[in-house]
Formats: structure tokens, C-alpha cells, sequence
DNA sequence: GTACGATCTCAAGCTAACTTGAAGTCAAGG
DNA sequence: CCTTGACTTCAAGTTAGCTTGAGATCGTAC
């Protein structure tokens, strides 16, 4: 790191991802870097807290495209702040919030159907909703985000 | 549905994905067909089955590759059991609460992190779990998966 | 028998999120 | 000054899971 900020791989070896990573990022407009008199880029520590919180909100599932909505509700601000990140976070768990229960269900249905051994049977509620789970067309859409 | 089965429309009709869906997943090997003398495909309601799984097992969040190892575990008998069916559920039950429990943590650590407002801060262990987290590497490897 | 929708095969295209490679430039040590 | 490793851009490749399109055939209803 020099006086104006981290290089590619700097950046690259602090937050654990490949240089071309670190590229796409700013490429995809996710980050933004200045450069030297030689046209490398160079990156604040600023930077590296966005692509941790990026890499942070992939896990939690959301894609690149949502992730840049999202820092771009930080806006043109140099320093975001505290509640800035906060506010981000909090739309985050809630997403993180819908996972965890669409998933539970998913396991306590497939509690359920294991329990009377019914995935074999083409009556099964959890493969074939039908029935008990409202007409909304063939398929096993109870399992698949239909909600 | 004729004396030899359904047809590949009807399959998807049944099932709900597109009849290419269908056709990809033969080509894959996940499910088998016979054929009328046209050359046409065939299924049996085994094979409407084994593509219900195969999509619940997506909903859990196996891959294909997975899905199909699972499947080969049923082998080449003509119509798995009910407890074929139960163990394979079994196995993505348990990915299943993976899951669940890598999201609850996540979730738990977002929430602790919003409350002192340290995602904006360098030493966040969420972001930098470096010191609490163990040394892994740089990076947030706490939200990625390692564990 | 003829029309018309459904199906066939095969190749190519698509999206996401990157990676890889080529050809060339920059920066720091000796 | 020279070497060497890190950096530059740009195009193309990768993987998963399908979809789309072209051109040809099947099957069924009238």
C-alpha cells in the first residue's frame, strides 16, 4: 500500500478473492478505485469494507445486480456510515430471515413425508401439493419458491 | 398418456418445467425413456416421480451432479422402495440443516454487528474475523462457506 | 389423405460470476 | 540499466442448467 491506496493484489490477498475478481467488481461498477500516474488502480480501505460486505451479502444469497442497488443507496457519500451499513444489513437478514424459514419447511414437510414414507407415493402433498397446498398448477411447486 | 407412457409435453405439463427440462434431464441421465416406434419418448409414472424428486432435491440446493449420485444409489431396480426414497430424503435433510444452521449464525452475527454498528468498522468480526474466528486467511471466510 | 400440432435431433445461445490468456506496461531491487 | 514480478486491457473461455432455433418426422383428428 502506498500513499494512494492498496493495489489489485493487495486488495485481492486482504479480502481472499483472485485480482480479476477485484477487477469485475470495479468493472460491474460495485467498486471504484483511483489510479496512478502508470494507470494502476489503487484502492482505500473503504473499498475493501464494500467488497467484504459484498462477499457478505453473496452468502447471504443476493446476487451481484441487488448487491449494487444496495450500495448504491450508500450514494455519492465519500464515508458511509454506521447506520448506513446498519440499514443495508437489517434488508439483508430479512432476506436472510425468508431462507431460514422457507427452508425449515421444507425440512418439516420432508419430515413428514419420510415419516409415512409417502415420496413414493403419487398422492405425496409434498410432491404433488394439489390438494392440501391450493391449485396452483402441476409440479411440486411448494417445493420450489412458489409461495 | 398412451399404453407405453407419457409423452415428453405431458410429462412437463405434469411436472411443471418445460418439455426441454425434460429431454436435458434424459440426456443427463436422470431419468430413462422407452420409445414408440416414431422414435418418440415415453415415460412411466416412476419417471414423473424421479423428476419431482429431482426438483425438490434443487429446491434443497444439490446440484444435478448430486441429485443423479443420489438417484444411482437407487439403482437399477425397477421401482425404488419407499425406504429408497426415505434415505435419500434423510441425506437432504441433513444438507438441509446445514443450511439452516449456516443461516441462523449468519443471521445472529448481522445482528450483533448492527447493534454496535461495526460493519462501517475495520475490526469487525463479522468482516475480519481474523482474531476471533481463527486465522483461516484474510477475508470475511466466516460468511463463505468455511468452516 | 391431408393438415397441423407435437416431437425428433443437434447445435448454438443464455445468465451469472468469474477465470484465463495474450500482448504489452509499470515499479522496485541490484 | 536491467530484470522480474505485478499490473494493464480486451477477448474469449468456464460451469450449471437449461432454452431457442432449424429442419425434419410423427401422430391424430377430420
Amino acid at each position: 500500500m502506498d500513499e494512494l491506496g492498496y493495489s489489485v493484489g493487495e486488495v485481492a490477498a486482504r479480502v481472499g478473492i483472485a485480482p480479476s475478481a477485484v477487477r469485475f467488481y470495479e468493472d460491474e461498477g460495485l467498486i471504484s478505485a483511483s489510479r496512478t500516474e502508470g494507470n494502476q488502480r489503487r484502492f482505500t480501505p473503504v473499498e475493501l469494507r464494500r467488497i467484504s460486505v459484498i462477499r457478505a451479502a453473496q452468502a447471504v444469497g443476493l446476487t451481484l445486480g441487488e448487491i449494487r442497488s444496495a450500495l448504491d443507496v450508500l450514494g455519492r457519500r465519500r464515508t458511509p456510515t454506521a447506520a448506513d451499513w446498519a440499514r443495508m444489513g437489517e434488508a439483508w437478514k430479512s432476506s436472510l430471515d425468508e431462507r431460514i424459514v422457507a427452508l425449515e419447511r421444507l425440512r418439516d414437510d420432508l419430515d413428514g413425508c419420510i415419516g409415512c414414507g409417502c415420496l413414493s407415493l403419487e398422492s405425496c402433498t409434498l410432491l404433488n401439493p394439489g390438494d392440501s397446498a391450493g391449485r396452483r398448477g402441476p409440479g411440486p411447486r411448494f417445493l420450489l419458491g412458489d409461495r
